[in-house]
DNA sequence: CTGGACCGTGTAAGCGCTTACCCAACACCA
DNA sequence: TGGTGTTGGGTAAGCGCTTACACGGTCCAG
């Protein structure tokens, strides 16, 4: 059996009271009574239990990653950040992903008690996040908001961003240019799109439906939304696609019509995910901070774990466009910085 | 504050007992209580406290997954695989990324008493290992061994997939082939490089180390490494690239060098990665089933957590060849099945 | 009609910590 | 020298569960 805390006080002749003092950084001991306790602590190779302390605190130190898709490149940068943050402040990190399923009211609900908080991801049930709301746990939605739901929320902004993408488009000259949303659920994909539609007219272009395909944020279904758009009688001379992997994707369809990008089509991307510099042509993106996302709602997330009456904050992440190759210009990886919001 | 069992089994009418019972699936209460209990629980919206549970339990119904690099995208399958397979014996999974840092034994420690077992990938310094399982904490070894250290280990064969690789290169008649390994601490480089020097001894030619240079197993790295090796006076006409984000690196090197992949000069990678199958000329490479290795540390974990008799286990999954273009075939994704060991 | 077997519930003792509260010892000042 | 502070350290009461054991009913065989 592993030892106790009154195994230790036994060795070091002192109650469980003074070892737990030591142990939580007390004042009180003085530096004699320290040393035998710690030195008890040490020849037994004591590790007080997680449990008991949990209990009797009431505070887990450990946060819960609740995302739909634990697999895309998104996520693994956020949880880089994220994991490394909590560690920094000495919290652990259950990861929860959920796999397209539903119910997830019910799935979740025991997770509440393991936790002190949560940091919630994209598509997560409505339902689920005004349970939680209610329950009172602490917790910060990334990437999307609930309607008359007052919680702390972090998202880049998608609008500012795709609308720096198509404008660049524009400005090249290009006399055609379709959109590649995400499912047409994804809070995030319809913000890019109505940026795409609102640079379409604010450069005086009738933004025809015809030229907006979805599909759902994957290489594949990319490649599939691009073929479709490329057998178009009139094909668009450029694609402002929603994130990196369908345009990853979409490149591949290009490539497979025997077209050139961007000579025959030029393609925009989102996100810039790490392998976006290293497709061929590489790839024009819009890139958001996620690992300082990831940074940014751990310590929004313990300081409302901390202090419960922290004041809910929205925040919105500046994005800025990358130009590669893809979308024509010569010049590669300038980064062209957007004027705020 | 949250309700407790006390309340919930003052509401039912019930002791506390009868309560921990129903929740239990203990077959003593009658219906009547049962539906009592469950009702009052209902209401009060109850959740069970998981501190005290474990306490109670000494359990913890959860497992930790320490990794070297938590954003690889070999690593992003293998937490796919383990969260799933964890869920399904409800468990939760604790994450801990290493990112370089040294110290892991003073680092880790306390995480022994939150989890109930532990899946511990590649690069896990070994003193830790050996700590752990002084300890008598199950874990689960991924991608590794521990010299003189019985415990369950779970590792592809990279001999093998490496050695059909470099003979399929071999086979192609290319007269020179190089290696990219990673770094030369990684076990499974040391054994890809091996199965390569291996493989061109058994078809009769001398392996030269000039043609075997190292990188750290990330893009940027496989394509610095390329470059040097086309800087070569005689640069080789075909490589073995130890994984497959080193082998996206130098098909970028290569074509910064204004030559063609695998006109002149070609490529197999390793690990079959989603976007080996993207990028542009398809990767030729050896698959690892990442997904199914994950489930099953899941599996063998839990068999030696709910019974620590279990015998120890060392299981070396398959490997196969995926051939695609970069290797110069003209088939793509002509599934290749290897003979066994 | 009584003794034992059986069975659903309750009682209470932990699980291993934290911490409010109390006490003894000592220092200090009047 | 006695009273008052101050202070390190001990005592014990939880934290919210699980579960061994005790207990009081039923039920049926003798």
């Amino acid at each position: 059996m592993r030892p106790t805390i009154y195994d230790v006080a036994e060795r070091a002749g002192v109650s469980i009271a003074t070892v737990s003092r030591v142990l939580n950084g007390s004042p009180k001991p003085t530096a004699a009574t320290r040393d035998r306790v710690l030195a008890a602590v040490r020849t037994l190779g004591y590790q007080p239990s997680a449990a008991a302390r949990c209990l009797a605190r009431s505070t887990t130190e450990t946060i819960a990653l609740v995302f739909p898709e634990v697999s895309s490149p998104f996520f693994v940068e956020l949880i880089r950040g994220i994991e490394l943050e909590a560690r920094r402040h000495h919290y652990h990190v259950l990861i929860y992903g959920l796999h397209g399923e539903g119910k997830q009211d019910q799935l979740l609900r025991f997770l509440s008690t393991k936790v002190d908080g949560m940091i919630l991801g994209a598509q997560c049930d409505e339902a689920y996040v005004r349970t939680l709301h209610r329950q009172g746990l602490p917790f910060v939605l990334m990437g999307r908001r609930v309607e008359g739901l007052a919680v702390t929320t972090i998202r880049s902004n998608g609008f500012e961003g795709a609308y720096a993408a198509v404008t660049h488009l524009i400005r090249h000259g290009y006399g055609s240019i379709a959109a590649l949303g995400g499912p047409e659920a994804s809070q995030q994909s319809r913000i890019r799109l109505r940026a795409y539609a609102q640079a379409l007219d604010d450069h005086g272009w009738h933004s025809d439906v015809r030229w907006i395909v979805h599909a759902d944020y994957h290489e594949s279904g990319g490649q599939a939304a691009m073929a479709g758009l490329l057998a178009l009688p009139r094909p668009p001379r450029a694609v402002f696609v929603a994130n990196d992997q369908m345009a990853i994707g979409a490149l591949e369809a290009v490539r497979d019509a025997g077209k050139q990008v961007p000579g025959d089509v030029a393609l925009v991307g989102f996100d810039d995910i790490p392998m976006a510099s290293y497709v061929h042509p590489t790839l024009t993106t819009v890139r958001q901070d996620i690992y300082e996302s990831g940074e940014l709602a751990v310590q929004l997330l313990i300081r409302q774990i901390e202090d419960p009456a922290t004041s809910v904050e929205t925040i919105l992440l500046p994005t800025r466009l990358v130009i590669r190759q893809s979308c024509g210009c010569d010049e590669r990886e300038v980064h062209h910085p957007n004027s705020g919001v």
